[in-house]
DNA sequence: CTGCCTGCAAACTCTTTGCACGAAT
DNA sequence: ATTCGTGCAAAGAGTTTGCAGGCAG
């Protein structure tokens, strides 16, 4: 759920920005703090309907970027189609994903060395670079061995 | 260009899954090995339409997969909504890839240490990893700098 | 009041699929 | 002669967008 405290964050940067307070960026903004792990846009949409009922599917559309360049979420592409998105907790740190082909789970692993892999690699290249993504796709030992996946259910 | 004894490696690859040989996936895949980058299905499809003009769609999506499976292909996902593949010229390493925003080209750099850190990285989540991918999204110095960028053109 | 924001639905992009015909074995 | 493969067009999934009306500043 998200604190007075947080929502006042998002208020001003909205102010900021120059976009105006509505009480749809409210009820989404709301609805992702109340995420604990990824979520899609379709999972946001429901969440933040059920905080209020009238928000549509396009605010969310449009309120996604907002959030992700003011670094609120991150955005996790894993190549599936669909984008996840994910509280951006304060951490500062690279992240890659490990993720389960068989539960769909998405590990979030720490991996400072991508920054400076990107970094090294661009300035060969006389880029800068924006961002870096790590992903592994693996399958679990776990289901294969005995059938059935803990994680999984 | 596809050399007669390549595209002999693809009959003998198609024949060993119990796939027929038809002109359609014979003008695909020498259009895909007259590629020197990467390239997108629809580029595919022009280049395989001009060997043979009736080649669909449909059927360069449908033998796709099957290039890939055989690893006469690799599928390259950078997260922009359409796939790219590239030939798979015997590289056994892992390879990485900085995009560069500004120009659009792809680069492929060895990164070797890849397939140490999903080992690593699935081993301690009880997962046995299945394929790893590490992009770098940049921006041109070059065209920051001088307005243009001399690989865009 | 002004004009940004919203909801709706249609449009869009890339890819997949059902079906009847055609061709490889 | 069998099946598998093909082309066509429609369907699908996720996301974006044009427009008329609504609400924040």
């Amino acid at each position: 759920m998200s604190t007075p405290a947080a929502r006042d964050i998002f208020r001003k940067f909205l102010a900021q920005k120059g976009l105006r307070v509505t009480k749809q960026r409210l009820a989404i903004f709301d609805a992702a703090f109340g995420q604990k792990e990824h979520f899609t846009a379709e999972q946001l949409l429901d969440q933040a309907r059920a905080l209020r009922r009238s928000v549509s599917r396009a605010t969310v559309y449009r309120t996604l970027p907002v959030m992700t360049e003011s670094a609120l979420l991150r955005e996790v592409d894993i190549g599936t189609g669909e984008k996840f998105y994910r509280l951006n907790q304060g951490a500062n740190t690279q992240m890659a994903q490990v993720v389960c082909l068989d539960c769909n789970n998405i590990f979030e692993i720490s991996a400072p060395f991508m920054e400076w892999y990107g970094s090294t690699v661009s300035s060969k290249l006389n880029l800068t670079p924006v961002t870096q993504r790590l992903q592994v796709s693996a399958r679990c030992n776990t289901l294969r061995l005995t059938g059935s996946c803990p994680r999984h259910g």
